[in-house]
Formats: C-alpha cells, structure tokens, sequence
DNA sequence: TACTTGTGTTCGCTTGCTGAACATAACTAC
DNA sequence: GTAGTTATGTTCAGCAAGCGAACACAAGTA
C-alpha cells in the first residue's frame, strides 16, 4: 500500500456493512420475532423473497431451532396456513434486579413474563465481594428449581450510572465499591452466556416502551421514583446512555441553592428534596417505617402522608418540566413504588403542564407504569433478547452449525 | 390471502430493507463522501469488494458526475495512485438562516462554507406572505450572482418548533402565523429542489458536530443564546426533534414562580430571564439598543453590561445542569451571538459544574461554538446533503438513468 | 366430488460478483 | 536508459444466490 490516507482528516469510516442477499435468516428472524405469529404467506408478502428463497431460509431457522410451526389458522375455502413462530419454548432469562434495599431475582421467558422470582432484602452499599456471591447463588436455586430450560443470557440492573460498554458501572454514591469490579466475569464464570448490566430506570423505561405504541422516531421518558429517582429515555427501540453512562440521572439536579443534605454530600438535591429514602427521613417522626409502610398511609389517606408525596411528586414534576421541554416526549411513565402512585401521576401531571410550554406538552400523556415491578425486568429481559437474537449474531450462529 | 394477522399484537413491520450486494452506488458514495480523498486500492481495502466490482461501481459514479479524479498521491516506488474525492465542485445548497431580528441567505458549498451571503433586516412576527417572497428574492439575487453553480437543495431553519416531517412549523409565539403555513411548497414553486426546515438551534448543534470528534454514540449538546434560547441534541449523528418538535425549546422552563413576563405570556420563563431579549430590556435604561452593541459593551468592561450577562450565563447553566443530567452528553457548544462570548462560556461552565453531579461533568467539555455565525448554515448545508446524497437515494437515481 | 389454497420439491435460467490473467501506465532507483 | 514496483484497464470463465415456473401433493370448503 502506498501513503496511507493522504490529507484525509481522520474520521472513523463508518463502512456500511450490507448483509449478503435480501433477508439473511438473521434478519428473517428480527422480522418473525417482531409479532406473534407468521404465515409463510404472510413472510413472502412482508420480503418480497421468493418461495425458494424464503422455505429455505426457514428451514434453516427450524434446524437451529429458532422457529416452530405453531398449528394451523383458519381456513379461507383451501388448505390452511401452518403458524409460524420464533421458538421462545423453554428459553429463560436470568435477571437481577437491584434496588438500594431490595434485589429481586427471577428468571423470565423472553416476552418478559417471570416464572420464578426471589425477594431479596439487601443493602446496595454492601461490597460486590461478599453481594454477588448472594445474588448469585439465589440465581442458581432459581434455575435449578425447573428443568428443561436454557438460559440464554443475564441481565443485571444496577441503581447507578453504567457505561456504554455495559459490563462496570460508573462512579455513583450508591455503590462506589462496584466501579471496576468485573461483574460481568463473576457471573460469566458461573454461567457461560452473555451477560448485560443497564441502569435501573433505564431498563424500566426500555421495559415500559413495550407496552406503548410509539410513533416512528418518538421519545418515550420513563421515571422511577422510589429509594431514589431516575430516568430513562427510549429513542427508536435504544436508551440512552450518555458519555460517562450516567444520562438520566436526574436525582442529583439542585433544586435549591441549600435546603436538605443529599447522599451525595450537596444540598438541594431533588432526591434530597423527593425521594423515597428523603420522603422517610421527613416522616420518620410519624412513624414511617419504610415505602410499604408509606404507601399503606398514602392509600389510607394518612394526611402527613398525602401531603408529603404530593409536595415530593410536585418537586418532580417541576424538574421534569425541563427534561420535557429538552426532549419533548410522546409519552411519560412514572413508575416505582412511589411514581406508580395515582396521586404521584396526577400531581406530576399538573406541575407539568403548568410549568411547561403547552406546545410540548400538547401531545404529552402522563401514565402509570403498566408493568409495575416487573418492568425492569421486562427491559432486562428485551434486552438480554436483542443481544442474542441480534441479526447478525444470528447469521454468524447459523453460518457456524 | 387468509385471514390477516391470527391474533399478532398490532406492531409496524420492521422489515429490514437490505439493498442488494455488498456496497451499492449509493453506499458507496456514502462512504467516499466520509472522507476527503480516496485512492483506489484504500476503497478495496475498506470495502473488502473485487477489483472488477469496485471499478464497475466507480465507473458508475464517474458517469454521474458524483466523484471525479483529483490528481495523483506520492509515489511509493510505483505508479501513483488517483486521488478520487466526491464530487462537490459547483454543487451549492442554498440557506435560510432566520433569527427573531435578522435573517442570513447565503449560498454554501458543500463542506458548508457560505460562498455568498446577504443579510436581511426582518421581524419573524411578520406574516409569511409578505416576509417568504423578501426571502426567496433575496435568494435568486445571490443565486444570479454566479454561473454555473447547481442547486442541490435548500435549508431553511427557524427559532420556533419544527415537526418531524420538516416541512411545516408546530405551535409557536415567535412565529404564530407560519403554522401549517406551506413553506416548502411555496418555496419549490421557485426552485424544484429538496427544501428541509429546521429548527436554528437544533440545525446549529448539527453543523457544530461537525466539528467536534464524538465517540462513537456520543452525545452533543448545544445551546444557541441570542434573542431567544435554544437547544439542540445531537446523537449518532442525527438530532432529537421529539413528539411535537419541540425538543430542545428549554427557554420556556420556568425557572422562578413569578419574575418578568415571558413573550409566551407565563413568569419566570428562563427567556424572560436570560435570553438577548430580556437582556436588552432590562438594559435599555442604560442605553443598550440591540445585541451588537451589548456584546460591545461587555468587550469593554461596561459593568453593568458585564454583571447583567454573567447573571443570565448563570441562569442559563443552571437549567442547562438538568439538561446535562438528562442526557448526559460529551460537549457541550455554547453559541450565538452572546453564548460565544468567553465570559458566558465561563459562567455556563462554572455553574454546571457546582450545579451537576460530578459524574456527569467530568467527562463533559463546555466550549464556544467554533463555526460562530457559519454553524446553523452548515448544518442546514449537512441535513440538505444528507438528504440528495442518501445512499437509497442515490441508488434510484443511478438505476433510473 | 370439484374447487380452492397452502406446502414440498425440483430444475433450468439469470444475475452479480469473484478471481485470475494479461496488458499497460507511471513512477523510483540505479 | 533499464529494472523494479505499484496502480490501472480489460477480459473472461466460473461460481453461488436467488428467481420463477412447473409439478405433485395436502388439507381444507362447497
């Protein structure tokens, strides 16, 4: 080769890798995984392939077991069509869900529905050394509890900022002890499959982006108020994740120039001001135990209760005016054990629209979580999914054997 | 057909539209178009096709003038290498920079350089019936100016919201009278070429991009401080424009209960505060008559100039703490015609890191806008381009003759 | 039983791309 | 100059993917 690049600036080349042919089965795969149930005629439609093309396509598929036939559908006066469906049979998921006191650990199929779950009391400052042996060892009574499965991978959600690389965290208060730590080995030394960590309310905000049907190209912004406050934001199916991984992180905006002392060693935090483990500092003179025991006097309509969580979920809203305003969303869900609070919803909603330009918040709706707890792990699961079942990953599996 | 759809939730087809081959026409334009100059034996290289593909490709190109030979590389003991370089030569975009106070038309190449400019004096509250034919007769002058020159496409941005679909505007106060306005008809009416809308703050972030080095999926944030306060994210390339198209319209946040009355009728608006705007009036007491002569005052130490502009960059930092929690991103440019002045960059910067949680500033660079005026001309200049030399767009054109 | 529609299989044809081969061009080093 | 080296132009046989047609059969309805 000659002088390489002469007078190029030095940009990235961002060659277009072309998959070979119309649909590799790959692809083919991402299509049929994208809803329930296929005819083939329906597949021939949807690629414009043609039949030889595709039946031998899907033969592949069925060799690897990747697709099933499914019976058969209605018939129309002829032959009826045989069902088609990506073989979600028996594939589970392994997820840890970590919150700053509990971690919940269940194995999911891959439409995110959990099998099993165990409820884990802990507390998140607590070193990974002696924590991920815990975790750990509930996982594989979990999974040793049924028979026939096969885990195809694990996801972890973690209440601190993780970077883009997806297996360490980011710096954080919560778990200082868990930068660096090869969280991701640990676990791949147990259990030899892929392995992805997210961020809390961001696999909550992927997790909830299932249930809602999302223009082409539109935003949704998901916040979890609980032990503490985050977001996420799902833009075309992909969260963001930031520089440092830490897009979201919406607990540690000042509000105030003084007012309470965070965690994080500042003053006028919105968690400081609004979330849950502040909300149990303020109403710890009521004798308020923990959020269960608050939502019990919220629901019971406990008037130091109410008006606690209203002011908290009005201090919200007033921050997420400006993350409306800055990414105009279609839709907002607030969830967690406080955020899913039909009060929270209602007074967040009212800040909102108060405090925002009504031209973003036009075509804004305000909701519930729809999935409760299991939203995180719903996020996890997907995601854990689309790594494995990535289209390229799937032709290389396939080229492989 | 049976009957459509046995009982599949309701989800758009993602069908994965693969073009056929490994690098067509239009990919690759795409990927010479990446970097400046190109020899034969690097596109081979790059691009992992044969010789006899790659050359037929090339030749193809060559017949539509859209890559040329542009002298020879250095021998390396050898023949020389053809430097091949995409073909911008008399290719021209023209641009409709519109503020509240002036608009910019100018005709740029396509590395985004203003080749010709005229500067109108307008008022954007003035009704697009008499303001957009000002407009385009600006434009065929500066279009007349030269010879020989092709009209690929036009840009138009504007300081209000702009839908998705870049062809009309979304509810605003700057500019009541354009909405659902047919901009980009009336203007095709003169030139029948691509014509995109954009809003200024967000075509300002695209055409800083350029400039700076992201990581691959990095964010970039930028922020338009003139008349009015605007935002713009950048990510992977593309800019967030939300549900309504009013992603980034952060001068609306309220930042105070109560204060000066914003133009869009609330309080404590962050405009109201800090934008070019509010600056000049309150000091118009002090004989301050428009943004030049501000920017002036404060270049020489005028106190009350100084004192009145550190206190907006600080207002503006912080909001712009929230953003930065919220997206988390790698750069943020600050521009217009005061957010380029050192002083605000300074505040900006100094607030947000008292402001924002470490983690998220730490790998964050606050700097100036780079392009200054020239940025939301090249970034129109980029969208219009990206769009006539899209790689499936290329690839109609070059089948069609 | 006639008709309709879906599935399985085969096979020749076309297309697009490859890799090799050969010829030529343009430069450096001696 | 001449030899060596690298880039380019052109041709061509061969390969592999995918296509469309054809035929056989399967599984329903009228």
């Amino acid at each position: 080769m000659s002088s390489d690049e002469p007078g190029a600036p030095a940009l990235p080349l961002p060659v277009a890798t072309v998959p070979a042919g119309p649909a590799s089965p790959g692809y083919l795969l991402a299509l049929i995984r994208s809803r329930a149930v296929w005819t083939r005629q329906q597949l021939l439609a949807a690629t414009g392939m043609s039949r030889t093309t595709l039946f031998e396509r899907l033969d592949v598929l069925f060799r690897h077991r990747l697709v099933y036939e499914a019976g058969s559908a209605g018939s129309d006066g002829g032959r009826p069509a045989t069902l088609l469906r990506f073989d979600d049979r028996q594939r589970v998921v392994l997820v840890f869900d970590l919150g700053q006191t509990h971690g919940r650990i269940g194995v999911a199929d891959l439409s995110g529905r959990t099998l099993r779950m165990t409820l884990l009391r802990l507390d998140i400052a607590e070193p990974p050394r002696t924590l991920l042996p815990r975790l750990l060892d509930a996982g594989t009574a979990l999974l040793q509890a049924a028979g026939g499965e096969h885990l195809i991978g694990i996801g972890m959600s973690v209440p601190a900022p993780v970077g883009a690389s997806a297996s360490t965290l980011g710096a954080s208060t919560t778990m200082p002890e868990w930068v660096r730590y090869p969280i991701t080995e640990q676990i791949r030394e147990r259990w030899p499959v892929p392995v992805l960590i997210e961020n809390d309310a961001r696999a909550f905000a992927l997790g909830e982006s299932s249930t809602v049907p999302l223009a082409h190209g539109a935003t949704l912004l998901a916040v979890k108020l609980a032990s503490g406050i985050g977001a996420g934001i799902v833009l075309g199916g992909q969260v963001i994740s930031g520089a440092s991984g830490a897009a979201g992180d919406i607990g540690h905006i000042r509000i105030t120039e003084d007012g309470p002392t965070c965690l994080c060693g500042r003053q006028g935090c919105l968690a400081a001001w609004a979330s849950g483990r502040a909300l149990l500092e303020q109403l710890r003179p009521h004798g308020v135990r923990n959020l269960e025991d608050l939502v019990a006097r919220v629901n019971r309509d406990d008037d130091a209760a109410v008006d606690a969580v209203r002011l908290a979920a009005d201090r919200l809203g007033q921050v997420l005016a400006a993350v409306v305003a800055t990414v105009n969303p279609q839709t907002l869900v607030l969830g967690g054990t406080l955020g899913q609070l039909p009060s929270v919803v209602a007074q967040v909603d009212r800040r909102l629209r108060s405090s925002a330009m009504e031209w973003a918040t036009r075509d804004l709706s305000v909701i519930a979580s729809r999935l409760g707890d299991e939203a995180v792990s719903a996020g996890l699961t997907a995601m854990v999914a689309a790594h494995v079942f990535d289209p390229a990953a799937v032709d290389a599996q396939v080229d492989a054997g």
